[in-house]
DNA sequence: TGCGGTGTATTAGGAGACCATCACGCTTAT
DNA sequence: ATAAGCGTGATGGTCTCCTAATACACCGCA
């Protein structure tokens, strides 16, 4: 209901959300696919196919047999990339529909504080 | 690659556009499923689909035979529905994923609204 | 009455996401 | 050496959603 998307891009944006927080930093070992699938009530394959993203883009690296690690600079590499999107992609279409609506800016920053 | 939702939900987005930016007033017509299909270079019925959430909120009433007619006070009921929704459910997690980006949500407010 | 416009019900096709299963090769700890 | 845990590959199936093609029912006007 509140979120329709794919459960890979939702496990997606979960482990992104631990990188960029700072919850796990480089170097440090991801949950394994299993135990995210365990976790999240998903399919070890499609824990997978998340943690595909990442690897193509070098912010994890792979031991076989041993896990998934945070890449060397995964964070910062990883923050940048998304500010670009979002300032580039999503933010732009986010403000012609706030003035389509005729959203006032006090009221959106007020309501941002909370 | 730009906007990767479902063909129906960008001409539904479309058709609010015209609503809420006054292009369509009460009572007037809207354009027939067909020559949207032809501008859009969609199926008839994709059309139909789109018109369809927004008969089934009373926001356009159908003249079999003739066309779909903007619904009294459309406008206003859909721009309070479309606000309500940004503020309650969109604009938290925008914020959410600005704090998690180091990104200064008052700042690009008063700079995007200015 | 006939024609061209309208919306729409039916039906079917196709694509994507997800899960289940089995198997394999790898590494680490016991 | 053995066992346990790890990522990964190959299939196959199911489910949902989107989209399409066809045909039909309706209305207004010449």
């Amino acid at each position: 209901m509140t979120d329709d998307r794919p459960v890979y891009l939702r496990l997606r944006d979960r482990i992104a959300a631990m990188i960029l927080e700072g919850r796990v930093r480089d170097g440090d070992p991801l949950p394994s696919v299993r135990s995210l699938a365990a976790d999240f009530g998903a399919n070890p394959l499609t824990v997978a196919k998340a943690y595909q993203t990442f690897q193509e883009e070098g912010l994890v690296t792979v031991k076989r047999g041993v896990g998934m690690f945070v890449a060397p600079g995964a964070a910062d590499r990883l923050r940048t990339a998304e500010r670009k999107d979002f300032l580039e992609n999503r933010w732009p279409r986010i403000v012609s529909h706030m003035r389509m609506l005729g959203l006032d800016t006090e009221d959106l920053v007020e309501r941002a504080l909370a």
